[in-house]
DNA sequence: ACTATATACTGAAGAATGCAGTAGAGTCAA
DNA sequence: TTGACTCTACTGCATTCTTCAGTATATAGT
C-alpha cells in the first residue's frame, strides 16, 4: 500500500522545494523554521523524506565524506505536481496544547505555589520562543535569511508569532495578579471579581485591553 | 506492563475528581471544556477511563437503561492520590498547531487566491471558538457553570483564550491587508515594506500595535 | 588524552488519531 | 407508519506520530 499525503508530508516537500537538504539538514531546519506552526518530532522528520522517496516525489544519493556518510534528497517533477495539489486538500484547524493551562483549570487540587508554578515555566518557555524570534529578524535585517526572496513570508509569519507571544506574556502577568488576590485555589466560585470579569467577557471585551 | 500516565491521563482523572460520569459524557465534557487547552480525540476519551480503572484510579460498573447499557467511572482514593502527584511531573511546553501558517510560509508556491483562502478559513474556525466562549461566558452569568465553586479558574482560562482569539483575528486582519499589496506571492523578498516591518519585530515591536 | 558537543542516523515500543462499524432511542415529516 | 435523521454509547483496527535508546564518526576545547 502507498502511504499516504500527511501534512507532514506536504510540510518536507515544501522544504524540498526550495534545495535538496541532508536528512540531518532537514530535521533541523523542520524544527527551526516550522516549530511555531507544524511542530514534528526529529524521527518523523527522518521518516518523511524516505516515504517522498517511495512515493516518488524525490530522490535520494549517499553523499560519502570520509567514513561518514549522509542521505541527500532532492524533490522531482512529480514531487511539484504533488505540491501543487496541497491546495486541493482540506486545511487543518488550529490546534492549541498548552498543559500549562490545563493545570489551571485543575488548580483547585493543588497550592497557589504550584499554579504559580505552572505559570512561570508558561512564561519561561513562551519568552525563549519570542526572543528567539526577536534575534531570527535581527538576523534577517543583517542579509541572513537563507531564501531572500521568501523574506516576505517569513516576515508575516514572523508578525504572527511575535504578537501571539506578546499577548500570551501580557496574559500571564494579569493572572498572576489576579492570582496574588486569591487566598487558596479553592472555592472562590462566583465572587465579584470573578462575576466582572464574566460579565466583561460575556460583552465579548477582554479585561486586558481596558 | 502497567500503562503510563500521560497528560491526558491526568485530564481525565482530574475530571472524575469532579463527579462521576459516563464514557460517553466524559467524551463531551472534555471536548468542550478542554478543548483549547488540551485537545483529544474521542477515541482516546473512552480510553482512557479504562486505563484507568487497570491502574486502580478509578472504578466502573453498567449502568442499565431498558435495553441500553453505559458505563459509569469513579475515582477512587488511589486515583485521588495520583491526581495530588501529577505537580510533580514536569509540565509539557505548549504547542501550536496551524496548518493555515504553514500555508503561508509556503504560500509562494501557490496562488494569492490559495493564501487568502488558506487565511479565511483560519478566521472562520478561530470566530467559531471565540464565539462559543463569549456565549459560555453569557451562560455562566445566568449560573450555568457545572461546578459553581470552579468557576474562578474557568473565568481566569477564558480571558486567555478570549484574548488570544482577539489577537490572531487582528493579525489575520493585517495579514490581509499586507497581502492585499502584493501583485503575487512570489519574489517579493525583502522588499522596503518587508524592511520596515523586520526592523519594529527586531525591536521587539509589533506592527499591529502601532 | 579526555570530554563534550555536533553530526547522522535507525529500530522498536507505546501513545494518539481517524475511520468504519454496531446498535438502541427519540424526533419529525411525508 | 414508515423512513430518514440525529443523538446516545461505544469498540476494533490501521495508521500516524512520539519517545527513547542505541550506534557511530567528527571536531573543538581543556
Amino acid at each position: 500500500m502507498a502511504p499516504r499525503m500527511t501534512t507532514s508530508s506536504y510540510a518536507v516537500l515544501a522544504l524540498l522545494s526550495l534545495k535538496p537538504w541532508t536528512g540531518y539538514e532537514l530535521t533541523n531546519q523542520a524544527q527551526r523554521s516550522l516549530r511555531y506552526a507544524w511542530p514534528k518530532s526529529e524521527r518523523l522528520l527522518y521518516s518523511e523524506p524516505k516515504k517522498l522517496v517511495t512515493l516518488g516525489y524525490a530522490t535520494t544519493y549517499k553523499e560519502e565524506a570520509g567514513k561518514r556518510s549522509r542521505n541527500v534528497y532532492e524533490i522531482t517533477d512529480e514531487g511539484r505536481k504533488a505540491l501543487a495539489g496541497w491546495t486541493e486538500t482540506k486545511t487543518q484547524p488550529p490546534r492549541f496544547e498548552i498543559e500549562a493551562l490545563l493545570r489551571l483549570l485543575f488548580a483547585d487540587h493543588g497550592t497557589l505555589e504550584e499554579l504559580q508554578g505552572a505559570l512561570d515555566e508558561f512564561e519561561a518557555d513562551i519568552e525563549d520562543h519570542h526572543q528567539a524570534i526577536v534575534e531570527l529578524m535581527g538576523s534577517y535585517l543583517d542579509g541572513g535569511h537563507p531564501f531572500p526572496e521568501r523574506t516576505h513570508l517569513s516576515v508575516l509569519f514572523a508578525t504572527f508569532q511575535i504578537d501571539m507571544f506578546k499577548s500570551i506574556e501580557r496574559w500571564i502577568e494579569f493572572a498572576r495578579n489576579e492570582i496574588d488576590d486569591w487566598p487558596t485555589t479553592k472555592d472562590l466560585g462566583m465572587n465579584e471579581r470573578t462575576e466582572d470579569l464574566t460579565r466583561l467577557l460575556a460583552q465579548d471585551e477582554s479585561p486586558l485591553d481596558t
